[in-house]
DNA sequence: CATAATTCATTTGTATACGAATGATAGGAA
DNA sequence: TTCCTATCATTCGTATACAAATGAATTATG
């Protein structure tokens, strides 16, 4: 994942800095104001609003920043929501594909064509549900089954990356709040 | 927004919770554990993996309950990103569709449909540079600017909606580790 | 049992989001 | 000036992601 090059006045990209080796130090980023003073067309009587400051701005970076690293490492060429399937499938056996939407926190639409893209790598099988006619049942496929034990370690290996500029502590402290958020 | 129905043994996303108003009280949500003992299907040589521990996979939970929260207040009919564009538009005064891009961290291919539907909503302007034959410069419709300080306010409303489930020091926290983080 | 409500899978439409490629333009180097 | 490189805007392809609608099957309700 890459995307055009940027002037220094810019975000620095996550796809720009190496991801490959756990770094210590920080470099310049997207928190660094973008222009210099904000406040340029806010009345005196406005509060400043920093984009660089809000939730969902910083949210999206980051989700952006961990995707950028999880395709990386991704030798198994699947996407954060197919890892995500895949990890859910093994850990549930079998279930239908809206179930399984639902516990990954993915609408039914959305799960169709992850499911699609599972089966066309062979990794997952769906078959009619005997008790239920309007199920179908999602399972892994035996190379499936194969691949959850690889894709586990691929995963820890992600979020450690991902986590790499914080300290152990400050990790624990994000995942916890993050945990409180959603 | 709003996602099917769920039943009590999945996640409760976020578009089935109300997001109106302020709560103290958080319910059950992703973070309790979908599967009640998660190494199942792991060997017990096997580190547990859990999916509902991992960066990535809260990162995308958190950025999904924000999408809805900004959604369900945006009067005015924004994404989170055609927000972000107008707000950097408005402190970047012009610039041309690549740069702003990099502004907000939104590569060329998609920024170009995020300009063309701003300027549907005749929000932002395009006119080619005098001085560069490659660049089109986009700036601000009088409309547009009408509009930024309303934006702001909405913005802000939607950053403490995002932010509610966490106390104010949590909040803070939050902030700065995923500075830290992007 | 018969009807109503729900669930499931699917499709269509829209909007990010990124990779890769392309043609036009600009700027620096030989 | 010529060539090389970089940048810009654009297009195509793929993959989430969600709203809304549909038909089929199931479950709940009266």
């Amino acid at each position: 994942m890459s995307l055009p090059g940027q002037t220094p006045d810019t975000i620095a990209l996550p796809s720009r800095r190496p991801v490959t080796e756990v770094r210590s130090e920080r470099p310049a980023r997207a928190q660094d104001p973008v222009v210099a003073e904000n406040g340029a067309r806010t009345g005196p009587e406005d509060p400043p609003y920093r984009l660089d400051d809000q939730v969902g701005y910083l949210l999206r970076l980051a989700n952006q920043r961990h995707t950028v690293i999880f395709q990386d490492r991704a030798i198994l060429a699947l996407t954060p929501t197919q890892f995500s399937a895949m990890i859910r499938i093994a850990e549930a056996g079998s279930c239908s594909q809206n179930h399984l939407g639902r516990l990954i926190a993915v609408d039914a639409a959305t799960i169709k064509g992850v499911v699609d893209r599972l089966r066309t790598k062979r990794l997952v099988r769906l078959e009619k549900d005997p008790n239920d006619g309007r199920r179908n049942l999602i399972s892994l496929t035996p190379q499936g089954r194969d691949r959850i034990r690889s894709l586990r370690a691929m995963g820890q290996r992600v979020s450690d990356a991902t986590l790499a500029p914080l300290r152990p502590d400050e990790r624990a402290v994000l995942l916890d709040l993050l945990r409180k958020l959603v």
